[in-house]
DNA sequence: TTGTACGCGTTATCAA
DNA sequence: TTGATAACGCGTACAA
């Protein structure tokens, strides 16, 4: 062991208490007089007591209970990553007496996803892990939890207006604009450029509207001998199994000014990808995700760019989070954005291995 | 704890033997009845015994004592990441009875490499994580750790022909590949495509040969339709301080052939960047690594991309395949690739916060 | 308000 | 070749 290891047992020795008076100080257990305390904590500064968590974690029989509520992994297969992420997490975290519970929910359904966070707050745990999709349906039960001092991460979906513990994600905005740059990149010809929002409920997602305004910005920025000629423009595309959507899609793409890039603000590049075969090259295609309809288009190179966002680092983090903040006393930072990862067929198969 | 825990304690009953006992063919250490033996090995099969990682390292007080070889982070700014990385690593590792010794060496003198290492292996280091940079001055020292059975771990650089336990980095061919479409992307004009070596003695340095290899081979799988009229060519120049530094660079980009890119195979891209500026960005510049003056071109527009070899976690990682082997007898896999960061100035905040 | 003693799962020592 | 038993550092009843 680190020699100058310093123990509960020096600082009672040197405060001249017992080693349950310094317990009792060290966790604010009250049952002590006043001037016995602050000569404790005057011998912990000068010691500089670091507290050994192995020896807590083993002395202390305490189990935590959290919970994980996120749309099920099988119904949409984005989810399966941060599914991944969050049970590895569980796993490491299982010898300091952590337990998960998963309450997936379908996330095209308002009251599946209310169901399910009912149960998760029925079930008391020590702390929450959240991906918010559904915006107000969300707010009651982050009043509820907070309430019942429950500390909650979000991750995946920021929502201000209220303070969980803290937010793992993305940083919608800056990767908008990033996918602005991926689109325009020497490119020196006029035409339009779409961001494409497939099934989404806009107004409820403030997600998608960050990426929009970013990817807009970007082309805002450019100095005007660049976007001569250029538009910008953002189009609503239904589920792709609708018959409306593909009808949709090629008026666009026949329109009078070619289209030089799309950028779809989700994980569903794969549905747009089959109608831009055609036109090769000529139409860059950048999305998010690495779900393998997107790898398998990436690959044969209809898609140029995906946008990684890290979806199981989001879910390993946000348990780990809880766990810094409930077991292991550490500072939690109230956002930690993740890496944008820029991913082209050619740095792929670092991305598929992990 | 999870309840059905299974102790020491409960293949001892189910095996009618002591605690003792049970330790002794755990680990190996001799002193037990065969049939004994295996009666225990049986129990613990049925039991699906997990050791607990946690009370084994408090009831033990094995220290380990790590060593890490690499460039001095003083004379280089490149190496102040994987000794950031490598340190971190130590902070967390310590509580487990890790110590960390660094030896820095003078990346430009082989004899303070050959000095730093002899005293790192007299030191006699339970392993020991290692920046190879010089070839064959490594391996009769690999030798000695094998024979000792000091396990070792390369970081940064590759090594063939030796056995380590883990060799944690990049894909130097993929990083050149990779290096090659950022260049080429959108460009379809005709002109040269660079590969630049600074004061690099590629000879003794697989990494720059693996790179360059990784560069000529993306333009080679081009279809011929893109690489009419495009010329790839290498080109070694001298420290950037030497004089004939400027005039040989110069003298390239004022040929016939205009030149449309160039790819610095380390991290001194930002010794080219000034010379690149009444360029603009008629010429792309691709280089390696998060370097302040990197940063600096990367911003002003200069510099095009820079790939990220993550540094900093190529020392996290690798002390910790040191410990995962060590203390927490897991599985470590020989070979660990970090992912290939490609870096444009939008998404560069998330970089140089972390 | 304070101190004592036992338990957590494992390792290590020493006696049998 | 075995089995008790004391550490490891901390949490926690329970007694004083």
């Amino acid at each position: 062991m680190s020699k100058n290891a310093v123990r509960i047992k020096d600082i009672a020795a040197k405060a001249n208490v017992s080693v349950g008076t310094v317990d009792r100080v060290l966790h604010n257990r009250g049952r002590v007089a006043e001037d016995v305390r602050q000569k404790v904590l005057l011998m912990m500064q000068e010691l500089e007591y670091e507290p050994n968590m192995i020896a807590r974690t083993l002395g202390s029989n305490r189990t935590y209970q959290l919970a994980a509520v996120q749309p099920s992994h099988t119904l949409d297969p984005y989810w399966q990553a941060p599914w991944e992420g969050i049970n590895k997490a569980a796993r490491e975290l299982q010898q300091y007496g952590v337990t998960l519970r998963v309450y997936p929910y379908d996330m095209s359904r308002v009251d599946s996803f209310r169901e399910q966070m009912e149960l998760a707050t029925q079930a008391q745990p020590d702390g929450i892990v959240i991906a918010p999709l559904f915006y107000r349906e969300s707010l009651p039960f982050f009043e509820r939890w907070q309430h019942a001092k429950i500390p909650y991460v979000l991750f995946n979906t920021y929502i201000t207006e209220i303070n969980p513990l803290s937010y793992v994600g993305q940083d919608s905005y800056q990767s908008g604009f990033l996918a602005g740059k991926l689109l325009q990149f020497g490119q020196t010809q006029p035409g339009t450029y779409l961001i494409a929002h497939i099934a989404e409920d806009i107004a409820n997602s403030v997600h998608v509207t960050q990426k929009e305004q970013g990817f807009r910005d970007y082309f805002a920025q450019l100095p005007a001998s660049q976007t001569a000629g250029i538009t910008v423009r953002s189009i609503d595309l239904p589920y792709p199994t609708e018959p409306a959507f593909a009808g949709r899609l090629t008026g666009l793409l026949a329109q009078n000014q070619p289209v030089r890039g799309i950028f779809v603000s989700t994980s569903r590049a794969y549905a747009i990808a089959p109608y831009l075969q055609p036109y090769a090259a000529a139409i860059r295609l950048v999305g998010y995700d690495l779900l393998e309809e997107n790898i398998h288009y990436l690959q044969e190179g209809t898609i140029d760019f995906l946008i990684n966002q890290n979806p199981k680092e989001q879910g390993y983090y946000g348990l780990y989070a809880l766990a810094d903040q409930l077991i292991f006393k550490k500072e939690v930072p109230p956002l930690k954005y993740l890496p944008l990862d820029i991913i082209a067929k050619e740095n792929l198969h670092y991305y598929v291995e992990k």
